[in-house]
RNA sequence: GGGGGAGUUCCCGAGUGGCCAAAGGGGGCAGACUGUAAAUCUGUUGCGUCUCGCUUCGAUGGUUCGAAUCCGUCCUCCCCCA
């Protein structure tokens, strides 16, 4: 990279929201070797594309020589973050929680550098989860003004549709996190979204308020400093298809459906998505703020590939680019989608249309099968199906089999195995 | 604890006994136009053995030839008072 600092990179590529003293952050970060942590709330058995960008800013400052320490929330995800939440999240639980806070782990070291000591991995389980009830009280809620919570944005929105005693515990909880892994690991900063601000800004004021009473003097300084949510052109979070969240895990999302998802990006947001999402240099992006129209394409298909890559691997990345080069530009290719038909799929020795289409995934229902392919838009075997009474013998699907396609960007192969 | 109001298809939201698989909008999907973009226009948007049948209007039980619509019970949510 270049020899710009890590502080001024992340600046420049527009990740940084706020921080809690610019000047400092700037140094502790520069300087190399500071611990700084972000957590993640095991919610889902995977990470989404909302969490890429924590992860790929982790390894921005571990590239610098920091050590980043990804908290698993085994604890707060007990609870559960009201921010930005319009409704109470289902509880979870406790074997839920710990399965998922294994696909995260997972998943991060694809990404973080875990060898030696140059990543921590902690779960806030194991302080949060036998704490009592009154001396957590005396201890750490003495510390907290409930006016002061409440005039927090997180928990604004809540204002109408009611907040839980339990949610609202959720940023003492992060708070406590943020201490505990001062106390115990000399952790000084904490990043986060920047929807985590008020969670954030809690924690260093806890660290002040704590360490001021247990020494009787000046409280010590921690740190705090959130990013940039990712977002598109319309105020919209990204990351968000019809079908659900874009994962990084391959089976809940496919590689090739990642590097489609950023390949059909909006022409508004690519640039901002390779410059905050992708490692390449920024004089090589600045080239590419020039680019007009149809060049994005190219564009697009950089920040396709270097996300694929980064989350799945360069064997991932080029296949799912030389596939959808293939299907995009005519013709078959070797890897797709595909679906292995069994004889008793078939009903003497063949199927009709909408069955297939249901089949290879291609349409939920037969009914919208059956709509597909009055409106024209099912395709199979490079011909245009017209009705559907439409039917495939064994034998056309034996060998290659056939390309089944629905609009334009869904795809199926489907053999006779 | 007392009083008032609300729960409709992916979302918002109309519908107060048959003309309701349910208006309108949003979103989605497909077609045209394109650059695997956006905008625009068109069609479509519960399921199926699809000019017909089946299941849906918080849950459940009833009234009726017939209920999303009426009655009973229950659940959930919101507002006002405490």
């Amino acid at each position: 990279m270049t020899n710009m600092s890590v502080f001024a990179e992340l600046k420049a590529r527009g990740l940084i929201a706020q921080v809690t003293d610019e000047n400092d952050i700037q140094k502790l970060l520069d300087g190399g070797g500071a611990k700084f942590y972000i957590g993640f709330d095991a919610t889902a058995d995977s990470l989404h594309v909302g969490h890429l960008l924590q992860l790929i800013i982790m390894r921005h400052l571990q590239l610098a020589g920091n050590i980043p320490v990804f908290l698993l929330g085994g604890g707060t995800t007990m609870v559960g973050d009201p921010s930005g939440r319009t409704d109470m999240r289902q509880m979870l639980t406790m074997e839920q929680i710990a399965y998922n806070c294994e696909c995260f782990k997972r998943q991060a070291s694809n990404i973080l550098d875990f060898t030696e000591d140059k990543c921590m991995m902690l779960n806030n389980a194991d302080w949060l989860l036998d704490l009592n009830y009154v001396n957590f009280l005396r201890e750490v809620g003495v510390h907290f003004s409930v006016n002061r919570m409440l005039a927090a944005e997180c928990y604004k929105a809540r204002w109408d549709k009611g907040l839980s005693f339990l949610e609202l515990n959720y940023m003492i909880m992060q708070a406590y996190d943020f201490y505990e892994q001062f106390k115990r690991y000399n952790v000084v900063l904490q990043c986060g979204g920047d929807d985590q601000w008020s969670n954030i800004l809690a924690g260093t004021e806890l660290i002040r308020r704590k360490t001021s009473a247990d020494s009787g003097g000046a409280g010590a300084d921690a740190y705090g400093m959130t990013f940039k949510l990712l977002l598109t052109s319309t105020g919209q979070k990204m990351g968000k298809t019809q079908a659900g969240a874009v994962w990084l895990d391959p089976e809940k999302t496919t590689p090739f459906e990642f590097y489609q998802y950023w390949r059909n990006i909006d022409d508004a947001d690519v640039l901002n998505c390779i410059r905050m999402l992708t490692f390449l240099p920024l004089a090589e992006i600045e080239q590419m703020e020039s680019w007009e129209g149809s060049e994005l394409n190219r564009a697009k298909q950089i920040l396709a590939f270097e996300l694929t890559n980064l989350v799945h691997g360069e064997m991932e990345a080029q296949k799912a680019e030389e596939t959808a080069k293939a299907l995009f530009t005519g013709g078959g290719a070797a890897d797709m989608p595909t679906i292995t038909l069994t004889a008793e799929d078939l009903t003497d020795d063949t199927i009709d249309i909408l069955t297939l289409l249901v089949k290879a995934n291609l349409c939920p229902s037969k009914s919208e099968a059956r709509r597909a392919v009055e409106q024209g838009g099912v395709e199979a075997a490079s011909e245009k199906v017209t009705g559907f009474a439409k039917i495939f013998t064994a034998a056309e699907l034996a060998g290659d089999g056939i390309v089944v396609r629905r609009g334009k960007k869904h795809f199926c192969r489907v053999v006779l195995g």
